[in-house]
RNA sequence: GGCGCCGUAGCCAAGUGGUAAGGCAGAGGUCUGCAAAACCUCCAUCACCGGUUCGACUCCGGUCGGCGCCUCCA
């Protein structure tokens, strides 16, 4: 059982194999930060980081980039805006978007590069595009990438059968009048006024400037895969759909024209949009969603990853609150065999022991056929189904059960935050509480506990009216109480 | 206009040439003083029309509907 991938350049999954054993460089687009990134951008992020833990899952060592577009027409805007040097600008933003990204559990790359800290190799890159013939200079100062001089142009956006849309011609903004070709794109943008008052300018041999959009991702990969593992083509280029043409197309005709490799990377891999109301998730359009606001709304970043993970990466999946309180609904009972799981004792054999070789298969089977979550998370559910099937059976869970658990959880992050699960209710302890609930979180459980803990006595005693007042006490203080078959215990809530 | 994707139960969503995973919601049941949780049972013939095939949701053609890219964009 071997891991296969979709490669965009082949359109096909194929299997993934790596370019040294056990290692993989992993080079992920990030975001332009600009602003704050919406959940639209973190669903490829999301599908990137379960691609990265799955492969170290399955043993890979990864070396993964993602990069931090600082210096583009957005950022400079805003930087003019507030009066702020580029630099000064846009740290707030990179600050939210690593909250962000811890708050989705994102794991953390091995780099975070900046377009502005990596302007010498940008220059050496595009220099030696010069010195090639293969780049030229504009009559505006700019720097371009002649297209028409690098033949495989367009291969993994299947530009040779596409045509350019009726009148786009006429869509000719002021640099483009310095290309040689309309289809040329700018390595180097001549500097200008706006640019030096933000601090968005750099000299450079062909003249002041600053670096056009695709030019960074070719230098700060090529930099940073070629000092860790001295190659100069990735194992795995990936991003959302819309970088495939032209930032993706471009960057392999940039690094391609300077490696004199055939392949950028070997497997090129997108994912697919996320949609708010059936459209794209767009600032333009203004359906915005941010990571921020979820938060604000409580919303478990583990609900977030289980309604990714429902979709495959490759499909569209529209965002809808249903849609989310469903995922929501089932991290929960996921959560619930989890904390069950957990405080059951372990037993060496049993029901549990067929149910670990189920899950490690179906799970391993349906993470290998190109990231299938879906169909990952029903082996998740199955197990957690017969798990509990076993639990109430008297079965112990084995070692073997939990770890494969375990690594399928750990994967998919779809656990719920701990501490909302139930707890057994243990005996009161010396003092009293009033039925007023403490504002110390620990207090409060230690309140809950003791409210719980005479509940049980009353009920005992078979006061039942009582009993369920003291339940309704606990309920308007968040906390759920369940009398099962091995006792009483309490939950939660929200 | 060119390129491409999608249309599966109330909702979300896998799958695929041999008669449809999973989740949410719903109904009934077990357990329980009650409730919750958990478990059990039930709940689709895969947009439509043709064709290929012993057999298609799965392949081909067409129709209708939704979306994306071709321009900054995850």
């Amino acid at each position: 059982m071997t891991l296969r991938l979709y490669n965009t350049m082949t359109r096909q999954v194929e299997p993934f194999t790596t370019l040294d054993p056990g290692r993989v460089s992993l080079y992920t687009c990030g975001p332009t930060v600009y602003n704050y990134a919406h959940i639209g951008n973190f669903r490829t992020f999301l599908f990137e980081d379960v691609l990265r833990r799955w492969l170290e899952a399955s043993g890979y060592e990864v070396f993964h980039v993602m990069n931090l577009t600082d210096v583009d027409d957005k950022t400079i805007k805003g930087a003019l805006a507030t009066g702020a040097q580029l630099r000064d600008h846009v740290q707030p933003f990179i600050d939210a978007f690593h909250e962000d990204r811890r708050y989705l559990r994102l794991l953390d790359a091995h780099a975070y590069p900046r377009a502005t800290d990596f302007i010498a190799p940008m220059i050496a890159l595009v220099e030696d595009l010069l010195g090639k013939g293969i780049a030229y200079r504009g009559d505006d100062g700019s720097v371009y990438f002649a297209i028409g001089r690098f033949p495989a142009y367009g291969r993994l956006s299947r530009l040779d059968t596409r045509e350019l849309k009726a009148g786009a011609g006429g869509r000719v903004s002021t640099d483009e009048y310095a290309k040689e070709d309309a289809r040329d794109f700018v390595l180097w943008k001549a500097a200008r006024e706006d640019d030096e008052r933000v601090g968005a300018a750099w000299d450079a041999p062909f003249g002041r400037g600053r670096p056009g959009w695709h030019l960074e991702c070719s230098a700060m990969a090529l930099d940073l895969v070629g000092t860790r593992y001295g190659r100069d083509v990735l194992d795995i280029h990936a991003g959302g759909v819309d970088l495939i043409f032209p930032h993706h197309e471009d960057e392999i005709a940039q690094s391609c024209a300077h490696t004199g490799e055939p392949d950028f990377a070997r497997v090129w891999m997108h994912g697919e949009f996320l949609t708010m109301a059936g459209t794209k998730m767009s600032k333009r359009f203004g359906n915005i969603l941010t990571a921020r606001d979820l938060r604000e709304e409580h919303v478990e970043a583990s609900a977030v990853r289980m309604l990714f993970a429902t979709t495959h990466y490759r499909q569209k999946l529209d965002f809808t609150d249903e849609a989310l309180a469903s995922a929501r609904e089932g991290t929960r009972r996921l959560g619930e065999f989890d904390a069950r799981m957990s405080q059951a004792t372990e037993a060496t054999t049993g029901a549990f022991d067929p149910l670990a070789l189920v899950l490690d298969d179906e799970f391993t089977a349906a993470m290998d056929d190109d990231l299938n979550t879906s169909q990952a998370l029903a082996a998740l559910f199955e197990a957690a189904r017969a798990g509990n099937r076993a639990l109430d059976a008297g079965d112990g869970p084995t070692a073997a059960f939990r770890s494969a658990w375990t690594r399928a959880t750990t994967v998919l992050q779809v656990l719920p935050n701990s501490g909302r699960f139930a707890v057994a209710v243990e005996a009161a302890g010396e003092s009293t509480w009033t039925e007023q609930s403490p504002d110390d979180p620990t207090a409060q459980f230690a309140w809950a506990n003791w409210w719980a803990a005479q509940r049980l006595a009353a009920r005992q005693a078979r006061d039942f009216a009582e009993s369920d007042r003291i339940r309704s006490l606990l309920d308007r203080h968040g906390w759920e109480v369940r009398d099962n078959r091995d006792g009483t215990a309490m939950v939660q809530r929200k």
